[in-house]
Parts: C-alpha cells; structure tokens; sequence
DNA sequence: CGCCTTTCTGAACGATTGTTCATTTTGAAT
DNA sequence: ATTCAAAATGAACAATCGTTCAGAAAGGCG
C-alpha cells in the first residue's frame, strides 16, 4: 500500500521545511512564526502540526539534516591519497558545497544558540565531527612534513572560517564565478599550511 | 550645571546597555524581551523607556557604537610604514580587540538581519569601510611587490573572515593565549597573502 | 524642611506568540 | 456512490510581546 487516502503529506511535508529554511535564514528562527511560514505554504497555522511536533524540531530537523549531509557528501567526495591532495579536495568541496545551499549554511552558524540544549549538544558533535575531518589531514600532512603550521587544531578552525566566510558576501552575479573562487581560496590554504 | 536633582540615570543608563548587550549576544535580539533586560538591571520594564526610545535603538546603537570603536581604535593603532607592518598591525589589533569584547563582537555580526533598513544602511558603511582599511594595505603591498595575492578584495575577505572566526571558539581559560594565538594567526595571514 | 525634577512603578493596551482541537473538507479506494 | 482516513480549517487558549502613562517614590537644592 503506497499513500493513503486523502493524503498528499507527501507535498505539503517538503513544502513546509522548504518555506521554514527560507524564512529562518532570512529573519532569524525567534523572529519567523508558525503563521509566517504557514501564509509561505498556503496552510493555516495549525496544519503545519501535521508535518512537526513542533517549531523547535523545525530548526533541529533542518539543521541535523544540514550537518549529516555534509558529512556525507565530504565522505563521497574525499579521494584520498596525498594530505596534499586530501586538502585541496576539502576545500574545493567546503565552497561548493556551502555556495549550493547558502540558507542551510547560514542557519547551521547562526541559529546555535536557539536549539534547547539536549539539540545542541546532538549538532556539536556533529560539527566536531566535520572539524576533525580537517584536523586529521593537517595533522598527517604536518606528520609526513607535507605542511608546516604553528598549531594544528588552531590551524584548523583558520581554515574553516577562512572557507565559510565566503557564504557572507558570495552573489550568483557577482565578480567572480564559483570555480575561479575556489581556486583562489585553495591557493590562500595552501600558502597558509606552509605547503 | 552638572546633575540635576533626583537624577541617576548616569548609572541606569549603561547597566542597562550592558545587560542588553549580554542578553542579545547570549540568546539573540528577538528572543530577548525588554522585560527580560529589565529584570536584568533590577528594574520594571516601563523604566527602560527611559533610556532607549525602543528596543531596536537599543540594538543599534550598541552596533553603531562598537564599529566606531573598532575604526577608531585601529586609527590609533596604525603604525604607518611598510604594508608589511601595518598588515602584521591589522591582524594582531583585529585579534586583541575582538577577543576583548566577545558580546559586541557577536551581535555585530548575528543581529545584522534585525536592523530595520535604515539602521542596516547605517551599520554597512562602517563595515565596509573597516574592509577597505584592510584592502588598501593589500592593494599598497601588492602594488609594491611585498604581496602576491591572485585576487586582493577577495583576499581581504579570506583573512578578515579567518582572524574573525577567532572569536567563535576562544576561551580564557583556553589551551594558547591571546599573544600566541596572534602570532599563530599572523604566521598564517602572512603566508597566505604571499609575503 | 519643603520644593521640584528625575526616576521608577504598576497596571494597562492591543497585538501576536506557539499550540490544541472539534469540525469540516478532501480524494483515493471500495 | 459510499466509505473513511488523512489533511486542513478556524476558532480558541493562555502567555507574552513592545510600549504607554498616570501616579508614587526618591533625593539633591533652596
């Protein structure tokens, strides 16, 4: 039995996460109501309880799924080989990646500090995660004497701020097209790392 | 004639833009309520009214305030010279100053989305001209061959983004200090921009 | 002391918040 | 055409929001 009658959650359910990503990026998640993002859909405010326990699993959901997907795709993307090789490959894949879903992205760092505790504590690990990845390559590429940095971990949360930044002043017009910024960037993390 | 009679708001006024600042770095401006900032400063809502015509001033002008202070205090900071020192003056003034006031710091950059248009046009322009502090030393070190940085606005971004990020997992009580964290930090900014 | 301005209280306002729920509408399956 | 679960409505809820204001408290000055 594929959907039951009367259903079309199916439609409504993606709708819903869509318009709150939408919103929560654009106002923040304390500023945005159930009833903005239920006018977003087409809803009244109530149905949405038929896609959500409730607004703050709206936020956790979205955000989980974020760092998950994350995971992920960098999992499916790393070739491998060379720290060298490894970390153009982490950085390539941080831009593109972040520059494909700039309200995810946006929410993933700003909206921290409205996930009740228990939530948090599940999307830092989830965070850390995604930041050992990066501290493993500089730690083994400095092993191997492939890169030569000060600080390992400290080296590491350079980059990745130095790589999330650009989701801040990124335009699909602007100046310069995705693939010249990503080269640009490798060329700053390569220098950075000593390499 | 200094104060008048029956008047304290010489204490009031800046307990209650500190407790203000405290709160809206701490849970973020719409999810504090005035009553809240209030409760803060030991006082009933209605009082605050008395300081702040409404509670987006309140937002404002702690943002406006604090992009003052930082332009100004690199004024007094810029030691001149080679791009070369200056750009070592920027990155360790950026680090010092930052890390001394986290909250500011926070707000400056999270609650921008909560300025009415108006305010966030206001907020912009000093933004923006602390970026081009920073781009015009790139550029002087470009143009004088100290630098070699394929694309200096985007450069200035990359590092300003870096020596920022600083501020999202430093502690006090943390593994390196302020000074070795700017000089770890300095040793990476000069190697990125090439020299 | 009594005056007078500043400061604060405490209640009130209209609006909006997240959430619930009885009821109605919907639409595929029988 | 009838059935029946899923989905959506629309009203209601208690709570809280930013802000206002008349009146009470406070405290230096004459």
């Amino acid at each position: 039995m594929a959907r039951k009658t009367g259903s079309h959650s199916e439609i409504t359910g993606p709708l819903v996460r869509e318009a709150a990503e939408r919103l929560f990026a654009r106002h923040g998640y304390a500023a945005v109501s159930m009833r903005q993002i239920a006018g977003e859909v087409g809803v009244q405010a109530g149905a949405l309880y038929n896609y959500t326990p409730d607004k703050q699993s709206l936020l956790y959901d979205m955000m989980s799924t974020h760092m998950q997907s994350l995971l992920q795709s960098w999992s499916d993307a790393d070739p491998g080989g060379t720290p060298m090789d490894r970390l153009q490959a982490f950085t390539r894949h941080h831009i593109h990646f972040h520059l494909q879903r700039p309200d995810a992205v946006f929410i993933a760092y700003m909206e921290l500090r409205n996930l009740e505790a228990q939530n948090f504590a599940r999307i830092e690990v989830q965070r850390k995660a995604y930041e050992m990845v990066l501290e493993n390559i500089l730690q083994d590429g400095q092993g191997a004497g492939a890169f030569h940095v000060g600080d390992v971990k400290l080296a590491g949360m350079a980059v990745i701020a130095m790589l999330t930044g650009v989701t801040t002043w990124f335009r699909d017009d602007g100046r310069l097209s995705v693939e010249e910024i990503a080269n640009h960037y490798w060329d700053m993390v390569r220098k950075a790392v000593g390499a």
